[in-house]
DNA sequence: ACTTAACGGGAATAA
DNA sequence: CCCGTTAAGT
């Protein structure tokens, strides 16, 4: 039926059918399926709405869970302008970490936590492993930290206590020690990591009846986004929430599934079924974002995947431009294939801020950056090396951290000798020696020893130094606001000096510092433990302004959840999409295919796929070969700018970058008849014609080393590969 | 006690 | 290539 539109409430008239009808339905437990681009975030945000507009919901009741501060800002501030900012301000809205650790801040006691807890970065993590695995006198090659870390961080995504660890084998035995001894460390540094912030808020809600009853009566009305990629321990929380009153309003898009390495779950949603019988499901199928040619691109890849629900999903935007799908030599090739269509674009009045290039790893974020900066094209990179993991930023906060806290032992070792003032590895191992006796922190351990004295009149002098310098810091904390604080840090220990070597790299850090310090400055009155709650649960993406006219460059994991009229999807090559630790596993491998349909549509008008021939990885000098991403043969030849080179299809069979191949075995000497000869002229389908400088097996392949014409210079092909044949010799 | 060079091993996504 | 570790030099 369609109504006049004055009938239809102001709330609703921006809304398509679908939309309104899973923006009205009465409270109770709601799953909305939504495909991409199909307003999800408006509709959370005017079911927000109309609530408390219409069914006399309070914002105090309501608690609203989103993927990333980002999006929990956005969303606050559309609420704000929608019905004031008071009822805005009364929400609780952020990210489930944002979320927990507040609530841990508050009722943690009940559990032995400190009101005053550290998060511990992955940093501080990796730390306190190192430790973990030295005191239980573990070789760090067999049991390495940063893998203990993942079996322990899976544990606790299932809410698995280090006393329930399951053991099966001598290794799980070990990793059950490490688990143990991890969580004491842990806990004995007054820190909890990101796992643990979900973890005990779990269990609280679980063991705690007089907390959860609380909780149930403040959070009468829960909503969360991105609900496919929630895990155990997220999904324990919801349910305990919303136990008495089941108004859970969830949205979800399993093909947008990407984190279930971070122990995302998408079977929650069959969880949620179960628990809660009376689930309404609502589809959104209409995409307001892409053309349908990308539409059409997206769901030809994703369609592959097999154990999903089939959706009909739809756009007005109807043709479009078509796909371009592009082979590149190399990654250089390739990142000036960026930058030149970027160029292109750019004179055809798209602005910079349009544009998003997107890959499966960091690492390659950088023959991108080089070629625009050749290009004088600017940018900003998400990710790679986090603002907040910079040393210059970790010294710093290391400091204030031990204003925070002087027993924190990570921040302790950490900024010891930072800058050197004569505190070496003997002076830091009898400390450690004295707090081990003592039975308390390395502070307490320092103080002990200086009391104790004897250490021999430099050291003596430079540890009372130290020690006086944080007792201070520990008293200026009381009267100065946060930037008071890192200002008087950065003073006492001289920190300008020490960074600013003359080296450009040493101005970048201290303008990083500077950076950090107008961070603080914006918020004057921020507490020194909510600051530095803030910084542990910061991420890249949340930085992300659209003041900044730039391109951005960032990682098919961190682009969920945005959009851009113009899209380069690159690197689309076997080993990197999917993934070569992917490869072996059909499972993984859906999850690669996801990822890719996540970036295609993050596209609104075009999209470009890109894929090198041959790639450097690493440390090698010479590039590998590498073939196009298996997921491209499934693009239809009808989104597609230009029909495909079928002979550079993917083969079928897994290939393997050569860092991860097997040891070469010794081999019989094979005689490869070798095809070209020095001088030889040769035609090749892309660079034209030009001349043989060398050839030589590399393996069993025929390396042949070429010069092109026209400006192309030099290029290594393998003479089975490349596109290319030999000229008939005059 | 600190700095520097040489070496070896590892290599994904992130709150 | 980047990291951390180690050995030798200041």
């Amino acid at each position: 039926m369609v109504s006049m539109k004055q009938d239809i409430h102001p709330l609703l008239r921006v809304l398509n059918e679908q939309q309104r009808a899973a923006v009205t339905t009465p409270t109770g437990p709601v799953l909305v399926l939504a495909g991409p681009g199909s307003g999800k975030t408006r509709v959370l945000t005017h079911r927000i709405a109309w609530m408390l507009s219409e069914m006399h919901v309070s914002p105090w009741q309501v608690l609203a869970v989103t993927f990333t501060n980002k999006a929990a800002r956005e969303m606050n501030h559309r609420l704000g302008t929608m019905l004031g900012d008071t009822s805005a301000r009364a929400m609780m809205l952020g990210t489930f970490h944002a979320t927990c650790a507040r609530i841990l801040r508050r009722e943690g006691e009940t559990l032995g936590l400190s009101p005053n807890y550290l998060i511990f970065d992955t940093d501080d993590q990796l730390t306190v492993m190192k430790q973990v695995v030295a005191d239980l006198g573990l070789d760090d090659k067999k049991y390495r930290p940063h893998n203990l870390l993942n079996a322990i961080s899976s544990a606790k995504n299932e809410l698995i206590l280090p006393a329930d660890y399951p053991v099966r084998t001598y290794h799980d035995e070990i990793v059950a020690r490490a688990y143990v001894r991890y969580q004491q460390t842990l806990r004995k540094n007054d820190g909890l990591d990101f796992d643990d912030l979900l973890m005990e808020t779990a269990r609280m809600l679980q063991t705690n009846p007089t907390v959860v009853r609380q909780y149930r009566d403040r959070f009468q009305h829960i909503l969360v986004d991105e609900f496919q990629d929630t895990n155990i321990a997220q999904y324990v929380i919801l349910k305990q929430l919303a136990a008495e009153h089941h108004s859970l309003y969830v949205v979800a898009d399993e093909d947008q599934s990407i984190y279930s390495w971070r122990g995302a779950d998408y079977r929650n949603i069959v969880r949620l079924r179960e628990d809660f019988p009376e689930l309404l499901e609502f589809l959104l199928e209409e995409n307001y974002r892409s053309t349908q040619v990308i539409l059409d691109g997206a769901q030809a890849i994703i369609a592959q995947n097999s154990d999903r629900t089939p959706k009909h999903l739809f756009t007005e935007k109807k043709g479009g431009q078509p796909i371009s799908l592009n082979e590149a030599y190399d990654e250089q090739e390739e990142a000036d294939f960026v930058a030149d269509e970027t160029t292109r674009l750019l004179r055809n009045g798209h602005k910079h801020g349009d544009i998003a290039v997107m890959y499966r790893t960091n690492a390659q974020s950088r023959a991108l950056e080089e070629s625009f900066i050749r290009h004088n094209i600017p940018y900003r990179l998400i990710g790679a090396t986090r603002f907040y993991s910079r040393k210059e930023i970790k010294d710093v906060l290391g400091y204030v951290r031990l204003a925070h806290n002087p027993d924190d032992d990570v921040s302790f070792a950490r900024v010891i000798n930072v800058p050197p003032r004569g505190i070496g590895a003997r002076t830091i191992s009898a400390v450690a020696a004295a707090a081990q006796r003592a039975g308390g922190s390395l502070y307490a351990g320092m103080l002990a020893l200086i009391q104790a004295g004897g250490q021999g009149g430099r050291t003596e002098r430079a540890l009372s130094a130290f020690a006086a310098m944080v007792a201070q810091w520990v008293v200026l904390r009381q009267e100065l606001s946060v930037a008071g604080l890192i200002d008087r840090v950065v003073a006492d220990t001289d920190y300008e000096t020490f960074i600013r070597d003359g080296s450009d790299q040493g101005e970048s850090r201290w303008e990083n510092v500077l950076a950090l310090r107008a961070v603080v400055a914006e918020a004057p009155d921020i507490s020194l433990t909510d600051f530095l709650t803030d910084v542990a649960l910061v991420a890249d993406v949340d930085e992300l302004s659209e003041e900044v006219d730039a391109v951005t460059l960032l990682t098919l994991h961190s682009a969920k959840g945005l959009e851009y009229p113009v899209v380069f999807l690159t690197g689309l090559e076997e080993g990197l999409l999917p993934h070569s630790r992917s490869i072996e596993s059909a499972v993984e491998v859906a999850e690669e295919r996801r990822l890719l349909y996540v970036g295609m549509t993050r596209a609104e008008r075009r999209l470009y796929l890109t894929y090198a021939f041959r790639r450097s990885w690493r440390g090698f000098r010479d590039s590998e070969p590498s073939a196009p991403s298996r997921f491209l043969e499934d693009l239809p030849d009808a989104v597609l700018k230009q029909p495909r080179d079928r002979g550079r299809q993917a083969t079928k069979t897994s290939w393997t970058p050569s860092w991860r191949a097997a040891p070469k075995r010794a081999e019989a000497p094979v005689r490869v008849e070798l095809q070209y000869r020095t001088g030889q002229r040769v035609a090749h389908a892309f660079y034209g014609e030009g001349m043989v400088l060398g050839s030589e097996l590399e393996g069993r392949q025929e390396m042949v080393t070429v010069l092109f014409g026209n400006g192309i210079g030099v290029k290594k092909l393998l003479s089975s590969m490349a596109p290319m044949e030999p000229l008939p010799q005059h």
